[in-house]
DNA sequence: AGGGAGATCTTCT
DNA sequence: GAAGATCTCCCTT
């Protein structure tokens, strides 16, 4: 059986899952203390069929074997040296996943950029920016479940987006099949999306409402 | 403000 | 040996 919390990852559409996930607050509860933010930017990923998942054509390997967890369950992969976070969802097996590319920081926001050594927006405007501002640099909760870990996600909204926008997802290969589909998901003119121009960031409220 | 090259490192073929 | 769900710096507008 399922927990309520691991249901929230699960039973309904994948790109749905990642737009509830916008408002959202993460948190890491590190060695220097607890450091966390608001989910601003997502993008899901859906299994065997989906030319960009790492799970394309049922590909399964010790090292995307995190990717087939049961809801809920932490996929914590590396990409040419920076770590990224993305999240199991859909029953297990079910190798769908949904990453976090963009974090509002809301918590010990001085720790974040102390971590990644930046100021301003590119403390975590992007999936390995954000990681790295976390504290996280090692693979170590890779398989683990968010539920009531030190990596968790408070899934209860106290933000919510005044606008959800929908794009092609970011680097991944754009001649492939679903090079195009649009499962890319931002708060609108949130200033921590990744590659959000000046001159659409909503400096007053960060789009929500 | 935007684009492109280079760094980087693990995994799989 | 090649490719990948990226980032930073430097260059040109």
């Amino acid at each position: 059986m399922l927990t309520p919390y691991q249901k929230f990852f699960t039973g309904r559409p994948t790109p749905r899952i990642a737009q509830d996930l916008l408002g959202t607050t993460l948190y890491y509860h590190g060695p220097k203390g607890t450091v966390g933010g608001l989910i601003v930017e997502t993008e899901a990923y859906l299994g065997e069929n989906d030319s960009a998942s790492h799970a394309y054509n049922g590909r399964r390997t010790a090292y995307t074997e995190s990717l087939y967890g049961l809801p809920g369950t932490i996929y914590l992969y590396q990409i040419r040296g920076h770590y990224c976070l993305d999240i199991a969802v859909q029953a297990q097996d079910v190798p769908h996943g949904v990453l976090i590319r963009g974090l509002e920081p809301c918590l010990n926001s001085e720790q974040m950029a102390a971590n990644r050594r930046q100021t301003g927006f590119a403390i975590s405007n992007g999936p390995a920016k954000l990681v790295q501002a976390l504290g996280i640099n090692s693979r170590k909760l890779d398989g683990q479940p968010l539920e009531n870990n030190i990596l968790t996600i408070d899934i209860a909204r106290y933000y919510i987006p005044r606008e959800i926008a929908v794009s092609s997802r970011i680097g991944v290969n754009l001649n492939k099949k679903d090079g195009n589909a649009p499962l890319r998901f931002y708060v609108q003119g949130n200033p921590y999306v990744s590659q959000m121009r000046k001159r659409d960031m909503d400096l007053s409220k960060h789009g929500w409402d």
